[in-house]
DNA sequence: CTTGAGCGG
């Protein structure tokens, strides 16, 4: 059940890199919505722990909203980071297994030299060159990230094994490890005090620093029904189980509302009062 | 000794 990502999303919808950790999405909405009307946003998080990945989506209401945003998001600081915006991309296996994770690195690597070494197999997108935390000497391990998985499979097959110059090791290269961050977001969560509440009583989402929530329609007993994957659920949004918090003003006076789903907040600029509301998305 | 966060709904 793909996600209908028909028509134009293409040209509508950006990916927000590094975010700051605790930003929410309604604060992802505020920096965005300063350039247009923007449809729909939301951070990535863990589903158990609620610990953001760090990126985000932005989806826009017109083309060139979203070009301006690119134009002048791009490189933005909030908080200590530089956000980096750009063109999502329909989800799909090209995408997918894109990071190199590499060991036996000469402990003098520098990024030039890693362009160098792997730059032939593609356009890298991003490079970490990994330090001693403590006498931030390197440590002979990198990630390398590149656009497509067939650049990262060729790389893997061309430079695993291989000897750089004046090396005694062979480089170890294989595909990063995707859920090794589902395991550090859970522990951050958990360590991020997410499990604070001393009492055992409340049954509903008691997620610490998230916006004030009432709840509307849930199932029985106030627990939040499970939303069944490949069932296109055609109910209302404002009838559609789940926990919604109403967000007053939000600095650009649009009442709007943060739906619970599979434990993520999506932010709505319109809110779930509206029936013209995610129309055609569907809730899946 | 698989980072900090580049592709979900």
């Amino acid at each position: 059940m793909p996600f209908n990502q028909n028509n134009d999303t293409a040209l509508t919808n950006l990916i927000v890199n590094y975010l700051p950790q605790n930003l929410t999405d309604k604060e992802l909405f505020s920096i965005f919505v300063t350039i247009g009307p923007v449809e729909s946003c939301r951070v990535m998080r863990d589903n158990k722990t609620g610990y953001s990945y760090g990126f985000g989506f932005v989806n826009f209401s017109r083309q060139e909203d979203a070009t301006k945003a690119i134009n002048q998001l791009n490189g933005l600081e909030v908080q200590n980071k530089r956000l980096k915006v750009s063109y999502a991309r329909p989800s799909g296996e090209d995408i997918k297994d894109t990071n190199l994770y590499i060991t036996n690195l000469p402990r003098t690597i520098t990024e030039d030299q890693l362009e160098d070494l792997f730059g032939k197999f593609g356009r890298i997108v991003q490079k970490n060159i990994l330090k001693d935390k403590i006498t931030g000497l390197p440590r002979g391990v990198a990630f390398v990230r590149y656009d497509r998985k067939s650049e990262a499979a060729q790389a893997v097959t061309e430079m695993n094994g291989y000897v750089p110059e004046g090396c005694l090791e062979p480089l170890v290269v294989k595909i990063a490890e995707e859920h090794g961050k589902q395991k550090a977001a859970y522990y951050a969560g958990w360590h991020a005090g997410y499990t604070q509440s001393r009492g055992s009583g409340s049954s509903s989402q008691k997620k610490s620093g998230v916006i004030p929530t009432v709840v509307v329609p849930a199932g029985p007993r106030g627990t939040v029904p499970t939303v069944r994957a490949g069932v296109p659920t055609r109910i209302p949004a404002y009838s559609a189980p789940g926990v919604y918090s109403q967000v007053r003003a939000n600095p650009n006076g649009f009442g709007g509302a943060v739906r619970q789903d599979k434990s993520h907040y999506r932010y709505n600029p319109v809110g779930p009062a509206n029936a013209g509301y995610n129309v055609g998305g569907g809730y899946y």
